[in-house]
DNA sequence: CGAGCACTTGATCGCTTTCAATAGCTGTGG
DNA sequence: CCACAGCTATTGAAAGCGATCAAGTGCTCG
């Protein structure tokens, strides 16, 4: 199941992600003990990582592509909890059995950390376990957000809202500068997208035409988004329209 | 606002939260510390303890009564994101506004740190920043259980969800065998209830009526809630009919 | 006793879901 | 090369659930 492929990158100072995720602020002496216990996967598009209930050896940062955590009811009703991006860091320490399935919305690769070593790293590492502290706040902060979008919005304001935060977190790994117009892939099929929103497939395809039909969001193809104006995405995603990032 | 008695308690060794809150796993040299920056602090029931986008001087943990965190659009549309009971942790370190209004739903009774201070704490006491992470680990994952209510439940599975998750953490609190019926009481309006649940306050009133009616749960005046028979109401949340706690 | 508040209940409306048909794309095999 | 299966996405029509608008109950407090 897990295509345990060696990219490229061995070295932790190759990495994309070296000053964003768990190790961002590792000093070279802890890096080399997280690259002792670590080791790179890559698994394709589409991909079950890892299943509710499983066992977990492993925590895991994401170095490339989008991965999701879904919950699913018994009846088969799915929704998304989480949607991970280069940088982000999936598991949790001392926790035995993983609480949500892990899948890749496009190939994916992760770079593993042994689970048992690691929390020793983070018991000893205070580098590790303050920035580990400071993501999982983060993470907090985004759930709570996507608690008002679910609770309130429209399924226009949720296909808004959703793209407005893929396209800020694209422009973060970016590091572009967001003058004007910006344009991203959007990783995700419509009934990922119906998972993530608590929406059904049908309903998220006719608001992205909506979208599309008022002049908001262009599509090139079915999956690259352009936004001509992001203050009127955030307008239509009934946020403050200040661009203005909290954090 | 902030009516500032100091409550009976002052020593941290009766205080009813001492073995839960962020402060558990201190030894006594530790707590010493801690009672340097503290102060009780009382907030009566419907008082707004604090509002999204004030300099926050304090974090602090609930030591009795119920707050609630919210998030409010501008047309006034409103999501609670988090419910606080005695022992939740308030607050984010590093972060100078609150991102929240927090309310007071009963009279409430806060130990509250000075926030630079508490900073430093956690930075030399291990103890205290590891059952921050743990806190704030658990607090995700609560989160993510609630988007999952959100998202794709029907009313009536939101309410009776809400009601399983009040009467599970009154259990943990009381510490009492959950052996047959329960019973507790509900500290939240039918307001607060929507406000969770992103309903109507009809709708909540509607369906707590049905509920009721089908003998989920027994009323003895508004808010005093009887669940005769757990697992039904369970049943009724939609959720595996397992009593099983994750975690 | 009346004002104010929390709550309940009823009737109607509208948004999202559900059910259903169709289009477009990709890859496979005759 | 084309036909066809399989998948993703779009679009239409009808149904249903929760929201909205509205009235009324019961309680507390002045």
């Amino acid at each position: 199941m897990t295509r345990t492929l060696a990219p490229d990158l061995k070295d932790c100072n190759d990495c994309p992600i070296r000053h964003r995720a768990v190790c961002a602020r590792c000093e070279t002496d802890e890096l080399r003990k997280l690259e002792e216990i670590k080791n790179y996967r890559s698994f394709s598009a589409g991909q079950t990582i890892m299943w509710a209930g499983d066992r977990m050896d492993f925590v895991a940062s994401v170095v490339s592509g989008v991965a999701t955590l879904t919950q699913t009811m018994e009846d088969g009703r799915r929704q998304m909890v989480g949607l991970l991006l280069p940088s982000d860091f999936v598991g949790r320490p001392q926790r035995e059995t993983a609480s949500y399935t892990v899948t890749a919305a496009s190939d994916v690769v992760m770079c593993c950390f042994r689970r048992k070593p690691f929390e020793q790293l983070i018991a000893s590492t205070p580098h590790i376990a303050h920035r580990l502290l400071e993501m999982t706040l983060d993470e907090l902060d985004a759930a709570r957000e996507w608690m008002l979008v679910l609770g309130r919005k429209t399924a226009r304001e949720k296909i808004a809202s959703l793209l407005a935060i893929i396209a800020r977190r694209i422009a973060e790994l970016d590091e572009a500068a967001d003058t004007g117009a910006i344009s991203f892939d959007l990783m995700l099929t419509r009934e990922a997208m119906s998972d993530y929103l608590g929406l059904t497939l049908e309903t998220v395809s006719r608001q992205m035409s909506a979208l599309k039909k008022d002049g908001i969001i262009v599509l090139d193809g079915k999956r690259h988004i352009i936004v001509p104006d992001m203050s009127r995405l955030l307008e239509e995603a009934g946020d403050d329209s200040d661009g203005g990032l909290p954090v």
